[in-house]
RNA sequence: GGGCUCAUGGUAUAGCUUGGAUAGCAUAGGGGCUUCCGGAGCCCUAGACCCGGGUUCGAAUCCCGGUGAGCUCACCA
């Protein structure tokens, strides 16, 4: 990468240069990356200013530059400056560079800046649905990808304890008896807890006296009950080791779990409360409730209102939220919080609030759309949901088969292995690969696709560059560019040079959707190379292209990594 | 009703922030490739920027107005 800017700052110069002989040394101009070479400059915003045609400005330009240092040669075409990088030591440098660098390839060095990047945090009243897993694989490869950038990356999930939601649940497991709910086949508590909040929910509906057993149990959490508290701590804790388990099987772990009700218990939220109550903004309603009016701060809509007590008094979540965001900052230099697009609102207010408070820093959201299904949203409380459990099941099965068709020389245990790496691979594929703002609907052939654009895929590249070294048996590394001159060489050389710059996007811009684009376009050029350019059998060329075909393997190692993906050596 | 987001071949998706040279990729369709390192592969072919204005030498990209979809506007979390 070092090499793709030094490049960078050598055509700026000589074009630069070349102006000043034209004694326009202070116009602007820009570079870009074209398919047709190695870095262009279009001329067409100089025209004006020259009053000259940009074919012509082209031309002049060429004619003015001599090729030197990495710019190996320079040309005009439809007012455009097209300017050629010397292969030779694009290739020597990326190679020696994967070769020292090894899994320290493509990374950034190390920043010292902390972020803390909470993901995931979803309601503890249910397994995980396909509706809301982008969220933990969009966290988790985000995290991946901020760490390969330079920074320290704690990566949180807010456990929300508090509220009717998880006392309903409490409720349901503390009176119905077993026999009651609808088992779920799954042996994991998650599953067998979302039995008892789906009938205490019915229940509730149908039943006045059920109902008011709720309304008890809540108002005896919000006036502080310890009994209560704990008994819906527990549900949660309960709950929460199956989410764990889930995020477990598609590589996700989390490094800290903070719960919303240690925000009343150590007063903090109520301090906010205070706080927020002596701002100008804040008002009172008839009732007794406090609010901050935000319509100062870019709050569109009939109710510019953002209440943060009730009536009796109590805090809201949005409160709490406040609370943990404070103490997050006291954690790190920045908060990254990846949120479902209906906290859009939520997270705005959130950060008009924490300026009233003073507070320097404000969370950067990352927003997905939900995944809904063909015949609509889904809903835990309804049972109108995939769970990811059962994506993982079926990703992993459909894997299974596709090994056992052309493989009968692995055991089975390490087939079954294969398959889940395969399987787990192509979902977290599958979900990165699109835009986080980008609505889709959920279909099981599009969820599990195996070959092309998909996670296998590149998996399958890393195979084939494994099963050739082995092969290989020992060589040297050569880096020596004179025996790498196939197009299809020099193509694959070029993608793995990018990786530097890919790395960047998907961190610092959070544009991790690139990271599995690179990867394919990496993999692509070694199928190609792979059909068309042979290997143990090349002669004087084998030692260089064997070498090429391990930094290929370090790299595409490497992007699974970042992806949260595993790579089997072969399938 | 207000706000935010999305709209690209049959299907799915990249490019839009920072406007430029033939709009990239995949899949399904049609045709081809296995003497040789793994055919989950490779090659060829056909097919798309929601509609209407505007800005510009130049618009998928920026602006305005439509249309359609999602989210949102709680003393819920």
């Amino acid at each position: 990468m070092k090499i793709h800017n030094q490049f960078k700052d050598e055509v700026t110069t000589a074009v630069r240069g070349a102006l000043r002989e034209m004694d326009a040394p202070d116009i602007a101009f820009v570079t870009e990356v074209p398919d047709n070479a190695d870095l262009a400059v279009p001329c067409f915003t100089m025209s004006k200013e020259l009053k000259m045609p940009p074919k012509n400005i082209a031309e002049k330009i060429a004619e003015n530059i001599k090729p030197t240092g990495l710019i190996t040669a320079v040309s005009a075409m439809n007012g455009y400056l097209n300017f050629t990088i010397d292969q030779k030591i694009l290739i020597t440098d990326t190679l020696n560079d994967i070769i020292e660098s090894g899994d320290g390839y493509g990374s950034l060095p190390y920043n010292g800046k902390k972020i803390n990047l909470e993901h995931t945090s979803t309601n503890p009243t249910g397994p995980i649905h396909v509706g809301r897993a982008r969220n933990p694989v969009i966290g988790d490869t985000l995290a991946r990808c901020l760490v390969r950038c330079g920074y320290e990356v704690t990566t949180e999930y807010y456990v929300n304890d508090v509220g009717k939601q998880v006392v309903i649940l409490t409720w349901g497991v503390n009176n119905l008896p077993k026999e009651s709910v609808v088992e779920e086949e799954r042996d994991k508590t998650d599953h067998k807890l979302v039995a008892y909040y789906r009938l205490a929910n019915k229940m509730m509906e149908e039943d006045p006296v059920v109902q008011e057993q709720i309304s008890e149990m809540l108002r005896k959490f919000e006036a502080g009950d310890q009994n209560v508290i704990s008994h819906v701590r527990e549900t949660a804790e309960e709950m929460l080791e199956g989410l764990k388990e889930t995020l477990e099987q598609i590589n996700v772990t989390l490094d800290r779990y903070t719960w919303e009700s240690d925000f009343i218990a150590d007063g903090t939220a109520r301090k906010v409360v205070e706080e927020l109550k002596k701002s100008e903004y804040a008002g009172q309603t008839e009732d007794g409730s406090w609010y901050l009016d935000l319509k100062d701060f870019g709050i569109q809509g009939k109710n510019t209102k953002f209440t943060f007590t009730r009536a009796d008094g109590t805090t809201l979540y949005t409160t709490r939220d406040l609370a943990y965001h404070l103490n997050k900052f006291k954690r790190c230099d920045i908060a990254i919080d990846v949120l479902g697009e209906d906290q859009k609102l939520g997270s705005k207010q959130l950060c008009s609030a924490l300026e009233i408070l003073g507070c320097d820093k404000k969370p950067e959201p990352m927003f997905y759309s939900f995944v809904a299904l063909p015949e609509g949203k889904m809903s835990t409380r309804r049972g109108v949901v995939v769970y990811l459990d059962d994506l993982i099941d079926e990703a992993v099965d459909r894997a299974y088969e596709e090994i056992r068709k052309r493989r009968s020389d692995i055991p089975e245990d390490k087939m079954k292995d294969i398959a889940r790496s395969v399987g787990i691979g192509a979902v977290r594929y599958n979900i990165i690969r699109v835009h986080p703002d980008k609505q889709f609907v959920f279909k099981w052939d599009e969820a599990l696709n195996f070959d092309g654009n998909s996670g296998p895929y590149l998996q399958y590249v890393h195979a084939r560059a494994c099963s050739m070294l082995k092969k290989a048996g020992e060589y040297k590394h050569d880096t020596d560019a004179s025996k790498l001159t196939d197009e299809l060489e020099i193509n694959l050389v070029k993608a793995l040079s990018k990786f530097e710059n890919i790395t960047r996007l998907a961190g610092e811009e959070k544009r991790i959707h690139m990271l599995p684009a690179y990867g394919h376009e990496v993999s692509v050029a070694f199928n190609q190379f792979y059909a068309n350019v042979p290997v143990l059998s090349a002669g004087d060329s084998r030692d260089a292209r064997l070498t090429l075909v391990e930094c290929t393997r370090t790299v595409l190692k490497n992007i699974l990594t970042c992806l949260g993906m595993e790579s089997p050596e072969e399938m």
